[in-house]
DNA sequence: GGTAGACCTGGACGC
DNA sequence: GCGTCCAGGTCTACC
């Protein structure tokens, strides 16, 4: 069975799938040559499905088992839609972009959506497991949780749903650092996890436009393990650009591409981006970093 | 408010 | 094959 979900243009599927790493991460899946974003998704019934995502005319063609039934569909389109900012309104952003010889390319091509994960507490564990470590890290280290935590999907049992807050919280520490080998991580993946299977913090509640960027922040930065990095990097996948997810990566670009190479600090990099007020990240993000990198 | 040191892991490197 | 060093953000203790 398929259903169709429209998206606000310009909107490209490959632009939204290929705008960070997250489609390279488990459960997400990318195939070059269907061009389609598969996740192994697990909506309120407890089912394990696998959705199949394509482009279509006006948005996205999204393909799951027959079996289905109306309220797992409903509940299904609607984390698509979240997951892929279908409704996302970036015409501001491209009317400021358009000036930018850096970033005047991305209204054409479709890009400034950016791909989040259906729940921020799935969102609020793979960015910790992004902090101090390599990217290739963080592939081991998400693949490990869902191979070792996630339910199966009953027609290919190697692929599995993201572990739910439950699954994680009934796990311990010790186990978290030598199976999962999360390292000094553990303890802040775990207490997550626990918090949110306990209710005493609603993560998913953060979601709401209503709450202010700054306490939002606040509340983000409140998480063990959730640090200035983390936070911004989180309030990029929340809709909010007021903050640039600094890490050793954008202070060696902003380096090169502003400062001569020399050694700057994260004052610089926010500096640099001053101008562009609450897209400040957005553009950031998708900035031309060609000639930086090249140096 | 700012800073130093510890936290883990895997990869690179030298022997 | 083994040991050492390094890179990658956040936390805690301390000033």
């Amino acid at each position: 069975m398929t259903l169709d979900l429209p998206a606000r243009p310009p909107f490209s599927l490959r632009a939204v799938a290929r705008s960070h790493g997250w489609f390279s991460l488990a459960p997400y899946g990318w195939d070059d040559s269907t061009e389609s974003l598969s996740y192994v998704a697990r909506p309120g019934s407890g089912r394990v499905v696998e959705i199949v995502i394509q482009e279509s005319a006006s948005g996205v063609r999204i393909q799951a088992d027959d079996s289905l039934s109306e309220p797992e569909w409903g509940e299904i389109a609607d984390r698509v839609a979240w997951m892929l900012g279908l409704e996302q309104d970036l015409s501001t952003f491209y009317d400021l972009a358009r000036k930018e010889p850096k970033l005047a390319h991305l209204e054409e091509q479709a890009q400034g959506r950016i791909l989040r994960s259906p729940t921020l507490f799935e969102d609020g564990v793979k960015t910790i497991l992004t902090t101090n470590t390599s990217w290739a890290g963080t592939i081991r280290m998400v693949t490990a949780l869902v191979s070792q935590y996630g339910a199966p999907l009953p027609s290919d049992p190697s692929r599995r749903a993201f572990p739910s807050p439950n699954e994680l919280a009934a796990t311990d520490e010790q186990t978290l650092r030598s199976e999962a080998r999360l390292g000094y991580r553990a303890p802040f993946v775990l207490e997550l996890a626990r918090s949110v299977a306990t209710g005493i913090l609603d993560l998913e509640s953060l979601r709401s436009p209503s709450i202010p960027t700054a306490e939002l922040r606040k509340r983000l930065l409140a998480i063990k393990g959730i640090g200035e990095y983390a936070a911004a990097s989180l309030l990029m996948l929340l809709g909010r650009y007021d903050f640039v997810p600094v890490d050793s990566w954008a202070l060696n670009m902003v380096s090169h591409e502003w400062y001569e190479g020399q050694p700057i600090g994260r004052g610089e990099v926010e500096q640099a981006f001053e101008q562009w007020g609450e897209w400040k990240g957005l553009a950031y993000w998708f900035w031309d970093w060609s000639s930086a990198s090249q140096a």
